[in-house]
DNA sequence: ATGGTGGTAACACCA
């Protein structure tokens, strides 16, 4: 079964470099981020065309996630708990029947945090503690569970090309760092670095300054696999070719192969 | 020093 986490920058911009990948590609499940649309005007008919199930959790013109699959879910959550007050669009999970049982899959996108002075720093870090609750109580159902996305965290120096560069940005502050190594330590597997370890393995690519020419990138995309799930992977890739598509999106699609 | 989106026709917001 081959799941796909994949940040599309804006889905209606992008239907066509959507529909050429899915066609490519062949994923069974897909968890895309920033879609910028509302439910109502996701396209979703090109999309079922092409055999897949769309649940959306849309948004006004930002944020925005969904989940594409080939056989439809038998149950789906929006939102993350534990801040009524939240509105942005940024969580869904959804739970598939599989011939070896039952599998939990997340598409999220996790808030950008920038600039650390203003109110979104501390709510990218709230936003963390309330995932780490999620997932404290998820882990006790103990089965395969993917936490797929657009993480906005550099966990590591070797996972930007100018680590130094991102000194003062939310997405290499210690505290998201911490928080996302917290998580790790609840017991989940970061599927990419379990299968390759190497400095400069990018899944984001910035349109500014020739970025991707100088393959000046940073791996913010991750699947974050319970035991369960971790006991299943059988591979992972980054499919880093897509960035060069016509229209691309500045991330590319994250995937992982499980047993 | 680019790109998507929104609410309008140049500009703000978000990444």
């Amino acid at each position: 079964m081959k799941i796909v986490t994949w940040n599309i920058n804006g889905v209606k911009a992008r239907i066509e470099v959507l529909t050429a990948w899915l066609q490519e590609s062949n994923p069974d499940i897909v968890c895309l981020q920033e879609i910028k649309s509302v439910d109502e005007q996701f396209p979703r008919a090109e999309i079922e065309a092409l055999g897949y199930h769309v649940e959306t959790h849309g948004q006004k013109g930002f944020n925005g996630v969904a989940i594409l699959s080939k056989k439809s879910p038998d149950e789906v959550i929006r939102g993350l708990p534990g801040e009524d007050s939240d509105e942005q669009s940024r969580f869904i999970e959804a739970v598939f029947s599989t011939e070896t049982g039952a599998i939990r899959v997340v598409s999220l996108y996790l808030p950008n945090g920038n600039p650390i002075d203003t109110e979104k720093f501390p709510y990218k870090l709230r936003w963390m503690e309330r995932m780490e609750r999620w997932a404290e109580d998820r882990l006790a159902l103990e089965e395969p569970l993917i936490l797929a996305g657009d993480y906005n965290v550099i966990a590591q120096p070797k996972d930007a090309k100018h680590p130094e560069a991102w000194l003062n940005d939310a997405l290499f502050q210690p505290e998201s760092r911490q928080a996302l190594r917290r998580l790790e330590n609840l017991g989940f597997t970061d599927a990419t670095r379990s299968v390759t370890d190497e400095a400069g393995t990018y899944t984001f690519w910035d349109y500014q300054a020739g970025a991707w020419q100088k393959n000046n990138g940073i791996r913010i995309d991750y699947l974050m696999l319970s035991p369960e799930a971790a006991n299943r992977l059988a591979s992972a890739s980054i499919e880093k070719h897509v960035r060069a598509w016509e229209k691309p999106s500045d991330h590319v699609p994250v995937a992982i192969a499980l047993t």
